[in-house]
RNA sequence: CGGGCCGUAGCUCAGCCUGGCUAGAGCACUUGGUUUGGGACCAAGACGUCGCAGGUUCAAAUCCUGUCGGCCCGACCA
């Protein structure tokens, strides 16, 4: 009993907090789908519903049942856990919220199409919260007055709501789903680097004690604004983003914001000494049709000439910009919000490109001799893959005609230089030279560093030691813990189930009687074995079903709990009891030590997972 | 919002093209029996406004129109 008494102080982590956090099957609600729903298509969303963790209402919108509600208060404290260790304060904010803070970010107009608006009585208009910026930085503005106050973190544990236009995959893309925000506030720019830096450390071992692998990438900072930002990825096949990587260097970034050292193949930089020279291109609409016989001109060889509408920041108006890339690269819209200082933009109709450039799309060009009189001054975006470029074939901004040896320097009004291109596998990486590759992952955590943007906006003051009122510098910080759970599962499955990491699992052991006569010597033995780990604080399921063997373990796969203990009448006749890790080789126990053998696993799966 | 597909039992689906008898199967569910170490078997039973509305017809799950909902692809998107 030594050993089991040394056992006894497992970790909060391992045996959960309550002493006897244990279930009866037969008690608990737990349907299983021995088949897989229609709609689901991702493994971890077949999972989700097949292991009776959660069900759809409807599209988008989701029931945590008792299992997946277990699983997702795991990963809920790992996340507090870290966030109070990191020093973060855990407030609760109104998830209703008033539309005026919002009109004051400006993000009223920016972050419109994800925005969920109710009326109440009297008509007046309320918004749902997709995040708490604006909310904390409000309370932030009345409260804190003082150098002396700062830093502060501020957190909660939250359900967001979000106009979604595609709800999908489960959990992954929902209306409405729980996330983890968390706010710092500094007196400077190096304080603020602190506190990014905090939270950068504290999610990579929130993930890391979720059991996930995950990648942290450079991102693009979309509608939320600010300096910069990482992304924590998990690579998965089903993911929605794209990350640009580096094998043998640390660069890690989302395609939307990786940079490259460009096109393999450089442009032709060599001027032929020609001028600009129209040429007749009959029904040529496509820079491939432009690469083939008979004008066979490679597409590293043309210039793309896109027009985008941009609507300036507090402006009701757009305006047209032209936009030039090399013939076979692609825009990175992300890419273009620095560029046009407004995040409101769009592609052009083909009506008003006609208005502006005189001819249709599929024969536009910037050359300035060829431009009409009213894109004089039209602003002209081209990407630094064209600098210097020179013997380029681009269109003569007149239907039917292209125009040939096009030097960049000399026959093209460029106004501003920019990175726009969205970076090719295999290009050089910019930090050590190797191929980069890509693949897909799931985005389950996003640091800003935001800068002074909301606190400016909102009036987040204090004053410095010398009197003087500065915005508190700010960042933000949030983990989809919904998402992050069926990350969790999408990584962590095999064909027979769930395999839930112990940290998050649902409950840690399973015990698994094949006969549950009460009077039977095997349901006798799971019963003390269960109230003996039970009041040792484990979290313990016991299937007391009387079902076929067969259908006990296909359900115990099925809902992966970590650890099963089985008792049948074979071993029991050896005084046996069998302990079977999921997805791992099955061993046999003594009866009288099949608690400390429990415990002792459990103590190692912890120890291994300790770094 | 564009394109495609689908709505029949709790779940997975057949039937529809080519209209016609009491609308079917498997799984799940209820009862009884036999079974009992990897999703058993036998028997009996319960479960349906065939998404909804209108139309054509002697007759509609089936054909037509509209509508609502879902799924997939795209666009969009912390």
């Amino acid at each position: 009993m030594t050993c089991a008494r040394r056992l006894f102080s497992l970790s909060r982590a391992v045996v959960g907090h309550c002493t006897l956090d244990s279930m009866r099957w037969s008690q608990t609600f737990i349907p299983t789908l021995k088949e897989t729903p229609a709609d689901a298509e991702i493994v971890s969303h077949q999972l989700l519903l097949r292991a009776a963790l959660v069900r759809k209402l409807t599209g988008g919108l989701y029931t945590f049942l008792p299992l997946g509600l277990r699983a997702l208060r795991k990963v809920e404290r790992i996340v507090r856990e870290e966030m109070d260790r990191a020093g973060a304060l855990e407030v609760f904010m109104p998830a209703l919220q008033p539309p005026e803070i919002w009109q004051q970010s400006g993000r009223y107009v920016t972050a419109r199409e994800v925005l969920y608006k109710v009326r109440d009585r009297a008509d007046k208009e309320w918004l749902l919260g997709p995040t708490h910026e604006e909310v904390i930085t409000s309370l932030v503005a009345g409260e804190i007055n003082s150098y002396r106050q700062l830093p502060k973190n501020f957190y909660q544990v939250q359900t967001k709501f979000r106009d979604e236009i595609r709800p999908r995959f489960g959990l992954m893309r929902a209306k409405e789903f729980i996330m983890k925000d968390a706010y710092s506030f500094d007196v400077t720019d190096q304080a603020a680097q602190v506190s990014y830096q905090k939270m950068y450390d504290a999610y990579t071992r929130i993930f890391q004690r979720c059991g996930l692998r995950t990648l942290p990438v450079e991102a693009d900072t979309g509608v939320i604004g600010g300096k910069f930002s990482h992304e924590f990825m998990v690579p998965a096949e089903t993911g929605e983003n794209e990350v640009v990587y580096c094998e043998t260097g640390p660069y890690a970034a989302n395609l939307e914001k990786a940079v490259s050292q460009g096109p393999l193949t450089p442009c032709p930089l060599a001027d032929t000494g020609h001028e600009p020279e129209r040429f007749a291109t009959p029904g040529v609409l496509t820079i491939e049709a432009l690469s083939q016989a008979p004008y066979h001109v490679p597409a590293s060889a043309q210039i793309k000439t896109l027009v985008y509408m941009v609507k300036p920041f507090g402006s009701e108006d757009s305006h047209p910009v032209a936009i030039l890339l090399r013939g076979d690269d692609q825009l990175n819209e992300a890419k273009l919000a620095g560029p046009l200082g407004s995040n409101v933009f769009r592609p052009a109709t083909p009506e008003e490109i006609f208005l502006v450039l005189g001819a249709h799309p599929g024969s536009l060009g910037a050359v300035a001799s060829r431009l009409p009189t009213q894109a004089a001054a039209l602003p002209v975006f081209a990407d630094e893959a064209l600098r210097g470029a020179a013997g380029m074939t681009t269109g003569a901004n007149e239907d039917g005609y292209h125009v040939r040896h096009v030097n960049l320097t000399r026959d093209v009004r460029v106004t501003h230089w920019a990175d726009l291109r969205t970076v090719r596998v295999g290009e050089r990486c910019v930090v050590s030279g190797q191929p980069l590759k890509i693949r897909r992952a799931i985005e389950v955590g996003h640091v800003f560093k935001l800068g002074t943007k909301y606190s400016e906006a909102l009036n987040a003051r204090y004053l410095d030691e010398t009197g003087v009122s500065r915005p508190c510098v700010m960042g933000c910080y949030g983990i989809g813990v919904t998402r992050t759970l069926q990350a969790i599962v999408e990584q962590s499955n095999d064909k027979d189930g769930v395999r839930w990491p112990v940290a998050v699992a649902p409950y840690t052991v399973l015990i698994t009687p094949l006969n549950v006569a009460p009077e039977s010597p095997g349901m006798q033995l799971a019963e003390r074995i269960y109230a003996d780990l039970a009041t040792r604080g484990v979290e313990v399921l016991l299937d007391d079903r009387d079902e076929r063997p067969g259908v006990k373990f296909k359900d115990a796969d099925l809902i992966g709990i970590p650890l099963r203990v089985s008792i049948g009448e074979k071993s029991l006749a050896r005084g046996e009891v069998e302990l079977k890790p999921r997805g791992g080789a099955m061993t046999a126990a003594k009866a009288e030590d099949a608690v400390a053998r429990v415990l002792e696993w459990l103590h190692e799966a912890e120890a291994s997972r300790a770094t």
